[in-house]
DNA sequence: AAAAATACCGAAACCGGTTTCGGCAATATC
DNA sequence: GATATTGCCGAAACCGGTTTCGGTATTTTT
């Protein structure tokens, strides 16, 4: 396999050109002190020859190979998954279009991906990164800054200085959902928190925050359950709520697999989904629509946050302050079956569980 | 952004030995003529002033990036989204193992595949290919086999000479589904085939007819539906097969997307799935888990394939014959409740649907 | 018409590695 | 003891581009 087709290299076009390489090193890079017609004379050539220069080669004197880096962690949650695809097709959308690349390594955990990180930069795989998943403390970005890599958050974080990101505004979707239940008749709404130590998962609960004040709802701290970022801590989280004194009549859960462990907590209690308790949850996975009845979620463009990142890291590493790299995004609200007018107050509920309960200990294993 | 810290090259860490550059190179690269305390020497002054050397430096002399590449496209139907990050994390992790990494790039459809190929390998993005879904007859396939590119498939194909590849058994897969029906009394099993062009579609629908003439049952073009390969698609050859003069008792659906359709149709139609009608399929989705029946299916360990992909191509890259790397493994059967013993016999359903069906053209709109 | 500026391109250095070639000293062979 | 071999490493070429520097011909300025 060693002969690769021999290819042509600026060298043979040089010479066939009767010109030297400088000449048309500079005539393909648009250098401004190469008249018109030998420009066009080269281009031509060029394609004629179907001659295009090695990234590697360029690189060494560039110092720029053209390819943005993607450290995954794959070990974690899995809430994100589905959206790899469009993420990843943003991403590489957006740097086709400039011409660059994509390099993706994955991470078994926050130590993994700063080393990988080091390491991709280190052997200049890649001019830059984008971080997803963004912790409130960040290790990644400590690292990355310390070595003056050029980087872009997908996600905040605590220490945001000097850091270039994009960002969904999760909060601004749970002030949302906290009104839309209120309006519905809700008075009694809890709160699912997501993953802990994610940046995402703070703003969301701040939103939530936010949310009651704005309709004059006092912050309860028995209505915010357990951290969940899967079905089975979202069904554990709501099972706890459901069977407090005051149970809520609906629930805002920050991660929608946490909402779908919820629905199995509602459902072995003997209530609906939808209309004994309601469920606005987040992100938009695509199980919400197929779930009965179907998920009312906030839903996230991912492939749109791919683009969008891909650019500002480019823009990035060209050397544009990190302070002008910032954007924020809104979330779409997907208005489905899974949230409606309140049916029952929080005491009915409570009496109708414990019911159902006593029944369910008389009948179950 | 320029200055991303001064790194040591090997003209420092050479310098700093008091040795010449060739000889720091031949001893990290492991040469034999260096000797062993040289050797160590420059191996520790290499670590303790971190030095690693600059990738694609190394790749102008060798002609390797050390860089596997991977060319999705994304237009296609979805039915191996789920997948992508096992996938993805399979070939990472093989990859990493050797000091490789994975460039991958988007395509809207196969001529676009085709050109990314292309334009990657010859920039030198990447020594060589993984190619995902191989189509019967495959342009890329082509394309890279006239550019003497390395490459392996995820998958086969009608040409298979001078390539290698991996791939999972999914004709097997049928056959063994076919015993299964058969075994639990089924005797009319349709088939829905997957996405036309496919290879693995034709592969699977091969192991249909291999496994009805094991069970002595005759081949019947009027139980063979529509290719599908998403839900919608699903749904609407399912219904065909419903509606048919003999309806089977039992579907056979090459992709679990088509299988969910499949559901639709058969509730619709007043039936239950698993109960009336039994359901086989095959990938192993996520949704298959959580919808009602769990969907009988033949799971694929995406990640497995991803590490055998990369250890392939990597030894495909290094010189190996391309007929020495093949690699053929099974599905794993996830015994789920969308199947189950015959409960009807083709002729009852027929009538219970024509009831059905009377019955919902009066109320139904 | 002489001087200065401009347009354009060649020559050569350079980027950071790898690899070939050759030389010297130490050891082995006869 | 002379020669051949081996072990080890330096010198320099090389990979395929980019970029700096400088020079010539032409045009503009005075």
């Amino acid at each position: 396999m060693k002969s690769i087709k021999s290819r042509t290299t600026i060298g043979d076009l040089a010479a066939f050109l009767g010109v030297t390489k400088s000449t048309v090193s500079r005539a393909l890079n648009d250098y401004p002190d190469i008249s018109e017609t030998t420009r066009l004379r080269v281009r031509k050539a060029a394609s004629a020859m179907s001659y295009r220069p090695l990234s590697h080669a360029q690189a060494i004197k560039t110092g720029r190979v053209r390819s943005i880096g993607l450290v995954l962690q794959v070990s974690e949650h899995d809430g994100h998954r589905p959206f790899l695809a469009d993420f990843l097709a943003g991403i590489t959308q957006a740097a086709s279009e400039q011409d660059w690349t994509l390099t993706i390594a994955t991470a078994a955990n926050v130590d993994d991906a700063v080393r990988l990180l080091n390491k991709l930069s280190e052997e200049r795989k890649a001019d830059g990164f984008i971080l997803p998943r963004t912790y409130v403390n960040d290790l990644r970005i400590k690292a990355l800054r310390e070595q003056l890599i050029p980087f872009v958050l997908y996600g905040r974080t605590a220490d945001i200085a000097e850091c270039s990101w994009f960002d969904i505004a999760g909060e601004d979707a749970m002030v949302d959902a906290v009104e839309r239940l209120y309006n519905l008749g809700h008075r009694r709404i809890a709160f699912l928190p997501g993953g802990e130590g994610y940046n995402y998962s703070v703003l969301r609960h701040e939103g939530y925050k936010v949310g009651l004040e704005k309709v004059g709802i006092e912050y309860d701290d028995r209505l915010v359950g357990n951290n969940a970022v899967n079905q089975e801590q979202g069904r554990r989280a709501a099972d706890l709520l459901l069977h407090s004194r005051v149970p809520p009549t609906a629930i805002i859960c920050s991660v929608d697999l946490a909402a779908l462990g919820a629905y199995e907590a509602i459902e072995h209690a003997g209530l609906a989904v939808g209309k004994d308790i309601s469920i606005i949850s987040y992100d938009g996975i695509p199980e919400g629509a197929i779930v009965t009845p179907s998920l009312s979620t906030f839903a996230v463009n991912t492939r749109h946050a791919g683009e969008r990142l891909t650019d500002l890291l480019i823009r990035r590493i060209r050397g544009e302050a990190a302070q002008e790299l910032r954007e924020l995004a809104q979330a779409d609200f997907l208005d489905r079956q899974s949230h409606g007018p309140r049916t029952r107050t929080s005491k009915e509920l409570a009496q109708l569980l414990e019911t159902k309960s006593n029944y369910r200990e008389e009948n179950d294993e």
